[in-house]
DNA sequence: TAGATTGTTAATCGATTAACAATC
DNA sequence: TAGATTGTTAATCGATTAACAATC
């Protein structure tokens, strides 16, 4: 089997997402030409994509809704519930731990952490923030999984070196600067300056 | 000439950002093989991305680290001021307006738009929130060119077209939707959900 | 001069796309 | 059967990387 690639996975989370709300809208049936149409990709991107892991569709006819988003969710790991842990409760932290609630799939934010004492014991939607020193208990007593990093860049290489130590090797990272984590460990960086910049760029 | 990648790019801006602070502390001179050891990418990779635009290093030498930051600035179009507006003044809007703070750069966030009644007329770190119904005469008034949209999903296509119609072409989407615009306007999708999946599904 | 490092070429690698036989 | 659409192959396209001559 050839390697998936992290761009499949991105697509497959994008149409599954779509699905979802043409599901709740009654569509019951499509083809991945209309698909592809609606997404902005091609249809035999759609095909490639889905192909890696199984065959979903019916030839002639397209794909039923409701069991291509069950098998997405199956393929994407989303059927379990994914413990998931927020560093930073700033501003974007808040934001996030707010955004969350409008998800409808089994990622939940269990855990806020912060180092500042201000921050400490306050209430983002219904979770307590707690210190950075108890990170290592609550990962563990709490199952978690995943890391979100939304600390000012100088310290987010020791937060990600903290959340490695105790055992959370999947980080997401709002943080503005390049992480150094061991092989194993998968980072996904969601640089907004970058963003910015290339569209400065392409501006002209 | 070939075309530059967005990837490319997407590196130049991260070169920036290193570079940025290395000159703060002191740093005056550096070469690709150093540069990429901190940044996790390929040497050559950074060698042939600067080739795109000019010979900025010295053989035998390698990069001065603040002729290379005027480089990067004046490719990247950082020079000149850039204002940007925003629409939807939630939680994720109000901590990105606050995280511009954080910025050294020229990209400026120069109005803020809400359809909330409840939210027009609120400050955000000095900006007032202004009724969306302002955003076309606001776009021109003050020489907007890029907007961020951080408004729910559901509004999301309808802001875009809205600031397509008013002259604003390079648009950064926060909202978990794919939008549907013509083949001149740049988009940039910052897909939370698409991220969290993905790590999800490298969970195994 | 010897050592270091660039800029660039050519090779490799991987991802996207078109095309079509299979089949509903 | 005729029309539609899949799953898959092979071709294309583009991006990354290794290697090295040029040169500081």
């Amino acid at each position: 089997m050839n390697e998936i690639s992290e761009a499949t996975i991105h697509r497959l989370s994008v149409y599954l997402r779509f699905l979802q709300r043409i599901h709740v809208s009654g569509i019951q049936s499509i083809s991945s030409v209309e698909l592809a149409h609606r997404l902005n990709v091609k249809s035999s991107q759609i095909r490639k994509d889905l192909s890696y892991f199984g065959d979903f569709g019916q030839k002639g006819v397209g794909y039923n809704v409701e069991m291509l988003i069950q098998s997405l969710e199956s393929i994407l790991n989303l059927k379990q519930k994914i413990a998931v842990c927020l560093v930073g409760a700033g501003h974007l932290g808040q934001a996030l731990c707010n955004y969350n609630l409008y998800q409808n799939d089994n990622i939940v934010i269990e855990a806020v952490f912060d180092s500042n004492k201000d921050k400490i014991g306050m209430k983002i939607n219904d979770k307590c923030v707690q210190s950075i020193n108890e990170l290592h208990n609550t990962v563990r007593k709490e199952k978690i999984k995943m890391g979100i990093i939304c600390v000012p860049h100088t310290s987010a290489q020791e937060v990600a070196d903290l959340l490695i130590m105790s055992g959370v090797h999947h980080i997401l990272n709002f943080a503005p600067t390049t992480l150094k984590v061991p092989e194993h460990v998968v980072v996904r960086e969601m640089d907004f300056t970058a963003e910015l910049h290339s569209l400065a760029f392409f501006l002209r």
